[in-house]
RNA sequence: UGGGGUAUGGCCAAGCGGUUAAGGCACAGGGUUUUGAUCCCUGCAUCCCAGGUUCGAACCCUGGUACCCCAGCCA
């Protein structure tokens, strides 16, 4: 219908429309999403992703994947493959353009040659140690290696015997011959090649015991691919020069255009990959797809949808301003996707017995349920009543707290959903006092109306207790009880902050019949709960599991909390 | 007392010298509702500060202030 969906503008689009305007590029727009393999994409990679890719579609160019993957020791195939089927999983398609950087390492070491041979580049036998004393400081400069002078043909000696593999790593280093006193730290002398002699890499195996750093490569694969506009995020805004200068030096090269933006942080949870392998790798959550995790494979667990996902990058923006965006923004988005399109069915978290004592015994009454109430494409199922129903404990309380209250109470009324008018006569406890089960009797004349004698407002949702199927439900919760853990100056371990009840795992729960089938990673609103999917893990045919995505927006519990607060 | 950035309502974010300063989330009221859901109305800013230029400034100039990034042979 309201196909009036403009993409919000930001100022990397507006960079772009001045191009095709002044004909740069020869008006081509043509972008790269270049992740490392070294670790899981996460939802601020889906922001670079979004971007790029959304990019490319909207001025109808291309947009690559590229990894880049220029340091073995941290890199996996584990990666690559993950990386590749979350960003399929998102929605968007690199076609034939999936690309490594070590697929220019052939090239990448003829440009270090010609460097070498330009005089632009020199292989120094400095030290680790020694590199930092040299570099100089924030406020100092730095002073010139003593090999920086050394003749054209002693470097490109040794840089061959470093591709030889006849030094240890770390023995020597090609560098760049820039300005050891240039106020940007990048800018002076920066690294172009280290040795990693024993290295496999998961690309090449083990024919280059040298590698080519990240300032070095980046540039030139993006000119290798044609790309016009290198989008990365803040922190690499001070290699830019660097980035300009490599491409300088090589002048046979196109010269893309490198732009920053500023990336994503979300409150409650980390997005560094560090800080992420620490929590799989002290098990403090499950794996990489823990539900509970920002990364895309626990986001899919969870039952977020790509739809979602991509409608959230769209929301929050692309700036060079810092930002920390609230949960709120990606449980709305998700919200707004599976209340559109999730079918509706009745669960109970926390059973309690509820008998209907006018209501025959062995009797079923099938009853027609819509799926969804505003879309009637979306069918109905039948729910079956009988004598025995469970209700949720947090439905019924002896005495309503307040006039709001408007859920089970001893002596009063309220509509089961989708079926009749019950009233509660009797309460049943155990020795501990504690209620385990209702003793009501319906009214036959509420079905599809109201009683028109008096006024029942409330509606609660049930189960049959031998029409239903007892499922475990997980309950996810913050990751972080701190919303900003990566500020946090009073804990010296993030991990400190943690919030112990980001898990919550119910067992005993029961679903109406009509979601005994239900498949892996299919999603439902529970109503009046919230959005579950099959947890496509550890559910089996046998014993169901779902995963809480979100709750409904509860206005209940803002009272309820206000109403504390306020004692 | 180095360099590079950023500052528009609680959180994001349009805006590019003349606008009643978009929109979303949040929040506060109200309406519909067999989900306290959804949906629908309504309300909610003079733009970090101080000067200046201009008939006119969030947008230009000057000077401040705050915050972020950089001293890996990581990316």
């Amino acid at each position: 219908m309201s196909e009036d969906v403009s993409k919000p503008s930001n100022f990397i689009r507006t960079i772009i429309d001045q191009d095709i305007d002044s004909g740069k590029h020869d008006g081509r727009v043509h972008t790269r999403f270049p992740p490392e393999p070294n670790g899981y994409l996460h939802i601020g990679h889906a922001k670079s992703i979004c971007l790029n890719f959304g990019i490319a579609r909207d001025y109808s160019g291309q947009c690559n994947l590229r990894f880049d993957d220029t340091n073995p020791s941290k890199e996996d195939v584990e990666y690559v493959d993950s990386i590749q089927e979350d960003v399929r999983w998102l929605g968007f398609d690199w076609e034939d353009r999936l690309f490594y950087a070590s697929n220019y390492f052939d090239k990448l070491h003829g440009f270090a040659v010609e460097l070498i041979k330009q005089g632009k580049a020199y292989v120094c036998g400095l030290n680790a140690e020694q590199m930092r004393e040299y570099r100089g400081t924030l406020t100092e400069p730095g002073k010139n290696s003593p090999a920086r002078d050394h003749s054209v043909e002693d470097n490109l000696d040794l840089f061959a015997r470093m591709r030889k593999g006849e030094f240890e790593d770390g023995a020597y280093l090609l560098r760049a011959k820039i300005d050891m006193a240039h106020p940007n730290m990048n800018m002076r002398d920066p690294a172009l090649y280290r040795i990693r002699k024993g290295a496999v890499h998961h690309q090449t195996g083990v024919q280059w015991s040298i590698y080519p750093m990240y300032d070095f490569t980046h540039p030139i694969s993006d000119a290798m691919e044609g790309i016009t506009h290198s989008l990365c995020t803040l922190e690499f805004e001070d290699h830019r020069p660097l980035y300009d200068w490599v491409l300088d030096q090589l002048p046979e090269l196109s010269h893309p255009q490198q732009i920053e933006f500023s990336r994503l942080s979300l409150q409650y949870t980390v997005m560094s990959k560090r800080k992420l392998t620490e929590l799989v790798a002290g098990n403090f959550v499950s794996g990489w797809d823990d539900p509970r995790m920002p990364s895309i494979t626990g986001l899919r667990r969870r039952g977020y949808t790509p739809t979602s996902i991509r409608e959230f990058c769209d929301r929050i923006g692309i700036t060079k301003s810092g930002n920390t965006i609230e949960m709120g923004v990606l449980e709305n988005c998700i919200r707004e996707d599976l209340n559109a399109n999730a079918p509706r069915a009745m669960a109970v978290l926390n059973p309690l017995k509820v008998v209907i004592e006018n209501f025959p015994e062995g009797d079923a009454e099938t009853l027609p349920a819509a799926n969804h109430p505003q879309n009637e494409s979306m069918g109905t199922r039948d729910i079956v009543l009988t004598r025995e129903v469970y209700i949720d404990k947090n439905d019924f309380l002896e005495v309503a707290p307040n006039k709001k209250f408007k859920r089970l109470v001893s002596g009063g009324e309220v509509r089961l959903r989708n079926a009749y008018v019950i009233r509660c006569n009797e309460m049943i406890k155990d020795d501990a006092g504690e209620i385990i089960e209702l003793r009501c009797t319906y009214d036959p004349d509420t079905l599809g109306k109201n009683p028109e004698d008096r006024k029942v407002k409330g509606v609660i949702h049930w189960v049959s207790a031998n029409h239903s199927h007892e499922v475990e439900v997980r309950l996810y919760d913050r990751l972080f009880s701190d919303p900003m853990p990566e500020a946090n100056k009073e804990v010296e371990d993030f991990k400190d902050l943690l919030n112990p009840q980001s898990l919550e795992i119910l067992t005993g729960c029961r679903v109406e019949n009509s979601l005994a089938n239900a498949p892996a990673g299919a999603r439902f609103q529970f109503e009046r709960e919230g959005y579950f999917c099959v947890d496509p893990v550890d559910s089996t045919a046998e014993s169901l599991v779902f995963n809480r995505t979100v709750t409904l927006r509860d206005s209940w519990a803002k009272i309820e909390a206000q109403a504390k607060q306020g004692k």
